[in-house]
DNA sequence: AGAAAGCCTCGGCCGC
DNA sequence: TGCGGCCGAGGCTTTC
């Protein structure tokens, strides 16, 4: 669940704790796998005061008067302060709290505590992340930067749907907003990148922006238009077309056989 | 039982 | 034909 959206509530709570100290810290061997060993992570976080919140796609970063640290969530990995979680419907479906599911964290020294609920074991946190590897933010994109999304060198370039799935290229779109744009767009997400149409990458870069905005303030990523029909013999909400499905930039995706077809 | 919303690695092969 | 780099497949991990 954790793309772009829910990382943002997270940040939005992990703002709550811009200015108070680390007691201490915390973390499994999982949530710790991206640095030389989990005790590293208590180790460089003790007494570090924060002092603000970023975020670059799905990686949200908390500043401190010393290093910069960052959390990613996987696929399953949620922020809680103090047991409280930052958005309504943060434990959705089936996956619901379990304390054997908490993976690390932090402790501050008023007692309040900043921790990683994971079930699925993906979520990691990192100490002065290299933000080189990832390409613009998805929420505040432009349409300078779109043109450089879609642009291809070489060939005709991977599939368009594989494409906003990278997230050097534009951090913070996945599969279900991948899928929520391109169905708004009326793109068949097959589409070589290269050889959109203009009028195909104007409706793309609409429904991008349209996407972010309306999910964002629907509350989440898993509440697009298209949702209701995302599975096996679904029909599209939009004109009752066939959903199709496919493996594509190697995320399940479900597309509309009667309206997003590329002429 | 198979599939799952993210990320990483690796092998193959595309294109110059 | 050689080669760097791109692209897709597969694995991770646990759950329902």
């Amino acid at each position: 669940m954790p793309e772009i959206l829910e990382v943002e509530s997270y940040r939005l709570l992990a703002d709550r704790v811009v200015g108070a100290t680390i007691a201490r810290g915390w973390a499994d061997a999982y949530l710790a796998k991206k640095l030389p060993s989990p005790s590293a992570w208590a180790r460089t976080v003790k007494n570090l005061t924060i002092t603000g919140t970023g975020r670059r796609g799905k990686l949200l970063l908390l500043e401190t008067n010393g290093p910069t640290l960052a959390f990613r969530f996987g696929m399953t990995g949620v922020l809680l302060l103090d047991g409280d979680a930052g958005i309504e419907g943060l434990f959705y479906g089936p996956h619901l709290f379990d304390a054997k599911w908490l993976r690390g964290g932090l402790e501050f020294r008023d007692g309040r505590k900043l921790i990683v609920h994971d079930p699925r074991r993906m979520a990691r946190v990192e100490i002065n992340p290299d933000l080189d590897e990832l390409g613009p933010d998805a929420l505040t994109l432009t349409r300078r930067e779109f043109n450089e999304v879609v642009r291809v060198d070489r060939g005709d370039g991977p599939a368009i749907k594989a494409r906003l799935l990278d997230q050097s290229r534009v951090a913070g779109v996945g599969n279900l907003l991948g899928d929520e744009m391109l169905y708004r767009a009326s793109i068949d997400p097959r589409t070589p990148t290269g050889l959109l149409s203009a009028a195909e990458k104007d409706r793309l870069f609409r429904a991008f922006r349209q996407t972010m905005n309306t999910l964002q303030r629907r509350g989440g990523s898993h509440l697009g238009d298209h949702m209701d029909a995302r599975f096996p013999g679904g029909l599209c909400p939009r004109d009752g077309g066939t959903m199709l499905l496919a493996t594509i930039g190697g995320r399940t995706t479900y597309w509309c056989s009667i309206h997003q077809h590329s002429s």
